[in-house]
RNA sequence: GGCGCAUUGGUGUAGUUGGUCAACACGCCGCCCUCUCAAGGCGGAGAUCACGAGUUCGAGCCUCGUAUGCGCUACCA
């Protein structure tokens, strides 16, 4: 029986990177009848936050990737943490360090390791050679019952290689002397991340360990401990990275909100189309479709198809056409003009809900009106927002009119400002008023006035709607209505907006 | 510095045991459709498969080396 989990640590919100590592063990327990687990470790007590618990649940649930069992939160199980290092000790698998903590600042860490490594190395350092190594347990006793201060350390064997075999990256071994005995347990008695994953990943039964591949070379380390507690060692999966366009790491501090999954729900994404884009971000089903629902993709999901190469994932904050990846957002109309409208219209009301758009009539005696409007918007948009945007029109009578689009189909020609007045009369007579009658009744004034009937169109779409584009005009024209209709084209609206904008400069 | 991993068009990827013009998707360009913009259809530009050797009749696929990128190297996770 297959158990996974997904272990985020809650330091911030939930990152696409730790979203993708959710989906994949999701699928990956789905696919074959297994169980996913939400592990939360917060033993950083310092970073970790309420809030980003809350962002990292929540962001699970936008995914669509429902939870097993109960959350277990690693802080809850510090005591275990302990009381098996206390076991280490007294196995000798372990020894406690009464070198005395070297303090350093968080923001030197990564060029001070670098450094210490460098002279280690060139000193010849052997990894092993802590003094307190070898001393009598009851002398470390002794000094401990003191109250001297102390790490906990455990004690790498000096010979041997531990060797694993990475469901990704294949073969994997490391000889020990290449291996430092790492600390399990800090002096102020808090158990370190190494030794925690792997005391919770056996309490829970943890049979395949899937998370990114910056863990690959904390495996060995891991798999050391698993020894020193005579435990069978799980399977192990790693996943490749996900890269920023300049092929650096994807951070949340440099790259800002387009690394965290609730910008993604905040700006309009369907939370399926988002998860299909995921899934193909260091994974390739067999076969060539890409567009995939949850049950294809479980269904195909294979620890093979997963890739050893980072992804690189674009985008541009700067440009609000590509403020994210490409492939995602055109994943995203893709699957917003083609999904069902049924199940489209629930989160284009959220959208309009919080555009304050939204009438109750649309569930009721509108509704028939509502989902006619959304099947016909729907096809150019490219995210949730556009609705409310690009498609206030449809929903208000109070809406803007695009300073381009007036220029282009309206203020080019000085006879609009009778000809859609009169247009507007001629509209107000048509009975029924459809997409067919509508047609026909400007065809007809196009006629008689002697202008193309491409003119009228164009104007009357952006009196309709303020736009200069948008959906076949005589749809649109039944769509918003007669009345509705008649009183956009008579309004004189843009002529003022525009030149009240001129005033203004 | 050490160890590990990776390297196919701008991006995501496909390339079965080495053997036809290196395939697909996104993006880009053009044409068709057309009342606009999309969508859709059709077509196009774009890769000497990181580089250099080697093995072979023949290598993107095998071997070695180099470079670059990334990861780990903490009493962070």
């Amino acid at each position: 029986m297959i158990r996974v989990r997904f272990a985020p640590s809650p330091t911030g919100y939930l990152h696409i990177g730790s979203a993708r590592t959710a989906l994949f063990n999701w699928l990956y327990a789905r696919s074959r009848g297994g169980t996913f687990l939400l592990r939360i470790e917060d033993t950083d007590l310092q970073r970790s936050t309420e809030a980003s618990t809350r962002s990292i649940i929540e962001g699970l649930e936008w995914l669509g990737l429902d939870y097993d069992e109960e959350i277990v939160f690693q802080s809850d199980n510090a005591d275990k943490h302990r009381a098996a290092v206390l076991y280490l000790l007294k196995e000798g698998k372990a020894y406690r360090d009464f070198t005395p903590k070297e303090e350093r600042s968080d923001a030197t860490v990564k060029a001070g390791i670098a450094e210490r490594a460098r002279a280690h190395a060139a000193e010849g350092v052997d990894q092993h050679s802590n003094p307190y190594r070898e001393l009598a347990l009851e002398e470390s006793n002794r000094r401990a019952g003191a109250g001297e201060s102390f790490a906990v350390r455990l004690k790498v064997p000096r010979e041997g290689r531990t060797h694993f075999v990475d469901a990704v990256y294949g073969e994997q071994s490391r000889d020990y002397s290449e291996i430092e005995d790492l600390v399990l347990l800090r002096s102020d008695g808090h158990p370190l991340y190494n030794l925690s994953v792997v005391l919770d990943d056996i309490e829970m039964g943890i049979t395949d360990v899937i998370r990114g591949q910056d863990h690959l070379t904390n495996t060995h380390k891991q798999i050391l401990i698993y020894e020193a507690l005579n435990h069978s060692v799980p399977r192990f999966a790693h996943l490749p990275l996900i890269l920023a366009p300049n092929k650096g790491k994807l951070s949340k501090r440099k790259h800002g909100e387009v690394v965290s999954l609730t910008t993604y729900r905040d700006r309009g994404f369907v939370p399926a189309a988002f998860r299909n884009f995921l899934a193909l971000l260091g994974w390739t089903p067999e076969g060539e479709q890409e567009i995939l629902t949850l049950e294809e993709l479980t269904r195909k999901f294979s620890l093979e198809g997963i890739h050893r190469s980072n992804a690189v994932f674009n985008f541009n904050e700067a440009d609000p056409r590509h403020w994210t990846d490409d492939k995602a957002l055109w994943m995203n109309a893709e699957y917003i003009r083609t999904m069902p409208v049924s199940e489209l219209a629930p989160m284009v009301k959220a959208e309009l809900r919080a555009g304050k758009l939204w009438r109750e009539e649309y569930e009721e005696d509108d509704r028939e009106w509502f989902e006619k409007t959304l099947d016909l918007i729907r096809q150019r948009y490219f995210t949730l927002k556009d609705f409310s945007a690009q498609g206030r029109a449809y929903f208000s009578d109070d809406f803007d009119y695009d300073e381009a689009a007036v220029k282009k189909n309206l203020l080019k020609e000085p006879r609009l400002q009778e000809l859609l007045p009169a247009l507007a009369q001629k509209m107000e007579a048509v009975e029924p008023f459809t997409a067919e009658t509508s047609e026909a009744a400007l065809r007809a004034f196009s006629d008689e006035a002697g202008v193309k009937a491409g003119l009228l169109i164009n104007a009357s779409r952006t009196m309709l709607t303020g736009q200069a584009v948008g959906p076949s005009m005589f749809e649109v024209f039944e769509i918003i209505g007669r009345m509705r209709s008649v009183r956009r084209l008579q309004s004189g609206a843009p002529w003022f907006d525009y030149l009240d904008r001129l005033g203004d400069v």
